[in-house]
DNA sequence: CTGTTTGCAAAGGCTTTGCATGAAA
DNA sequence: TTTCATGCAAAGCCTTTGCAAACAG
């Protein structure tokens, strides 16, 4: 993406959130300026201390409890999706144009890789059918060791 | 299952995790007994809360602790399985004789359903062959309303 | 007896919340 | 000026752990 792209996006991103701010009667404030700015030059998937910790190092103190608050909206508002990694935290990947898509997990390092596949809807829409089942979501991971990380003998 | 062929699975599994209690020198106790009995007498899916109560409802006091570091020798064992199911605690399934399924999860009322598809597992075979990903574990549910729940309109 | 296990209560990790202060509209 | 947001600290939820007393072998 280039630069021009890059702004492009994040000016299309801090209008959708000020819209939502907008019409849920909630206020323009410089936390949410700052964590909204933060959030959307990370590329990859994020817990809450990792945000805190990027915001600290550039000296834009915000509080736990603020950067928990403002995740929610901007979650409610479609610009986040909490996603699951199998961790007991949660974990945060940006939403705005992005289909459905599933995780690789690696034990070692950490590192999530997304991939698609339409064999997983087609998938769900078959055992849905099978139990009379409303499907609302669904999650598919796969845990393992990437390239990078041997497994352990 | 027949009430003689219940008995027998029963007899197997205490067999199975009193073998595991003694090749890793650990002790045969009252508390690890009552907590195997009844963990197998459940059927469904369940969390620690719920078999604290009811080892409660039938007068077998059991600490919180206890059922914690039993459910953890239990699932070592390979008498249980641990699962996430979408929830931020953990639940367990019987392991004996049962291949890896997935879970349907009812958003409504809690109620869990196991499928099993081969399908899952060759994708997770072709999408590992393309990132060069050791595979170790997978987990697919779908969450959504079962036939008795309807969806929120 | 000796080393485990238990129960209790405290603590740990992550997240939410009550409340007084401070900022947005 | 009015109402909402923030920061702090406390609390909540689930799980783990240190320790003294109880128990298995």
């Amino acid at each position: 993406m280039s630069r021009n792209n890059k702004i492009a996006a994040e000016t299309a991103e801090r209008g959708q959130f000020y819209s939502y701010l907008g019409q849920h009667k909630l206020r323009r404030t410089q936390e949410r300026a700052l964590i909204l700015q933060e959030v959307f030059s990370i590329q990859d998937h994020f817990d809450v201390e990792s945000l805190l910790f990027r915001l600290r190092r550039k000296h834009h103190p915000v509080s736990r409890a603020t950067i928990y608050r403002t995740l929610k909206h901007l979650t409610d508002s479609g610009l986040l999706r909490q996603v699951d990694l199998g961790r007991s935290r949660a974990f945060f990947e940006h939403a705005p144009g992005r289909q459905h898509h599933e995780h690789l997990v690696c034990i070692g390092c950490g590192k999530v890789v997304e991939f698609s596949t339409v064999t997983i809807e087609k998938l769900q829409t078959l055992v849905c059918e099978e139990f009379n089942f409303k499907p609302v979501r669904h999650t598919y991971q796969i845990l393992g060791y990437c390239e990078a990380c041997q497994p352990p003998s």
